[in-house]
DNA sequence: CCGCTCATGTAACTGGTTACATGATTTA
DNA sequence: TAAATCATGTAACCAGTTACATGAGCGG
């Protein structure tokens, strides 16, 4: 069956990081400024326990007190399947991804057009912190591709600043609708 | 229980298209260029029976051959609750989205450096055919949200644009990293 | 009368969430 | 030594997917 996006971003963690634990996937995830990826243990576990079965992850496990702690690697098969979801790129790869503001702006109409610019400012300060959260992170990355990414989702969040100063002017002015 | 974004999604179009039947709803949502909402059969009727039960939604049963064609109209129960998923915005409404392009290009030296190129020109393709069939759509819309929101749309697929060819200099710039 | 669109559903499955449970190691 | 962090898992649940099943109405 296709592995989830979910399943390919572990392969892929566990590629670049060489030898790692699932916690250490766990904590990357969380750390990750995306809502997409939560991390959450209940999916990590299962998610790892099933590339083992399918033979992409093999896991060394290492005695730690009187547990063990199991160190992840990636098998060639495991190398293979990352680089078939790299590319080619699904055909859906390119869709309009999924923005909360935008989903809601759709029905502003259901709201008072008095609390039309109050919707407006919480977006913008949302939208705002990100950026600046994400800058703050930007400055700190060294690699070349995680840079290249966040410069990716900066120039997202600009987009979205820009689309929202329209769309106040656009509200503000004729109301001919 | 705090209901899902696809629920108030479904609330939204009620309230703006009138009585719609399940159906209509599901060719809607299909319409949609995101592939965040997929209108599956099997989605929709659950949670319009859902939302019925919560008291969001009624249906009137309209006579239809031998069968019933159930037409939805919103409660003002469920009013308060399409204003109340509208504003204030989540938390995370201001996050970095999932964009399947951006995650895999944090992996994207799993690939031999020679193919990053035929990546680069996936990519940009298929964000260049999503936005000529965005534009194509935008043309035929006439809602003041749905052109708003179609906007952000467009230049999220801009800023996408923008972003690849930053990338595609870089990648084909000095390689001391 | 054939095929398309409108229309309503169900059943099995699955990936991910929330919440819980446990214990080792490190650091203040 | 107490608290924070590292570490591994499970159980119940749930929303959404895929695939299936059925049938009305309509245009060619």
């Amino acid at each position: 069956m296709e592995p989830t996006e979910l399943e390919c971003c572990v392969l892929g963690i566990v590629w670049e990081r060489g030898p790692v634990t699932a916690h250490a996937i766990r904590t990357e995830l969380l750390a990750s400024r995306s809502s997409f990826w939560s991390g959450s243990a209940g999916a990590i576990y299962p998610l790892v326990a099933r590339l083992e079965k399918r033979g992409l992850l093999r896991t060394e496990a290492r005695p730690w007190g009187d547990r063990v702690k199991r160190e992840l690697t990636l098998t060639p098969a495991g190398l293979a399947a990352l680089r078939a979801w790299l590319a080619p790129l699904p055909g859906w790869a390119g869709a309009v991804t999924f923005d909360p503001i935008r989903t809601r702006l759709f029905f502003l109409g259901a709201l008072p057009a008095e609390s039309w610019s109050a919707f407006l400012d919480d977006a913008e300060a949302k939208v705002r912190a990100e950026k600046a959260a994400l800058q703050a992170e930007l400055a700190k990355l060294s690699g070349r591709f995680e840079r290249l990414a966040a410069g990716g989702a900066l120039r997202e969040l600009e987009a979205r600043l820009g689309w929202l100063g329209e769309v106040r002017r656009e509200l503000a002015g004729p109301e001919f609708c």
